[in-house]
DNA sequence: CGAATGACCAAGC
DNA sequence: GGCTTGGCCATTC
């Protein structure tokens, strides 16, 4: 298994309604400091994963892809019932998806 | 085919 | 305690 396909499938395992950040992302794919290749698998692979539930360590939208602004991420959390700040910033204490274990 | 780059994180001064 | 640096894989040019 590829760290994209890892990726990928831990994206889409993101329960709707949570959020996620890079890093724990990394680590659950074998990479503890490689949070900056989900970044560009997400990329990649924009149409192939929920990108929108994945954000940075503190709670914010990072995102840079013109096709898809930072305002279409925040309607899209708001639309699965999670309260974005008009600076989007998302709550991670209450919205973040940190499971102990791993499901494969 | 070699080199550069990319939406990050944490350790080290 | 804030700023600088290193590091990881896949994809593109």
């Amino acid at each position: 298994m590829n760290f994209k396909d890892k990726v990928l499938e831990i994206v889409q395992k993101i329960p709707y309604g949570k959020v996620t950040t890079y890093g724990t992302i990394a680590a659950l794919a074998g990479l503890p400091r490689g949070g900056r290749f989900v970044g560009g698998v997400l990329h990649f692979n924009i149409d192939d994963a929920p990108w929108h539930r994945v954000i940075n360590r503190h709670g914010f939208i990072s995102t840079k892809c013109l096709d898809h602004p930072k305002s279409l991420q925040k309607a899209l959390l708001e639309q699965e019932g999670i309260e974005v700040s008009r600076d989007f910033m998302v709550n991670l204490d209450r919205y973040g998806w940190f499971p102990y274990v791993d499901y494969s």
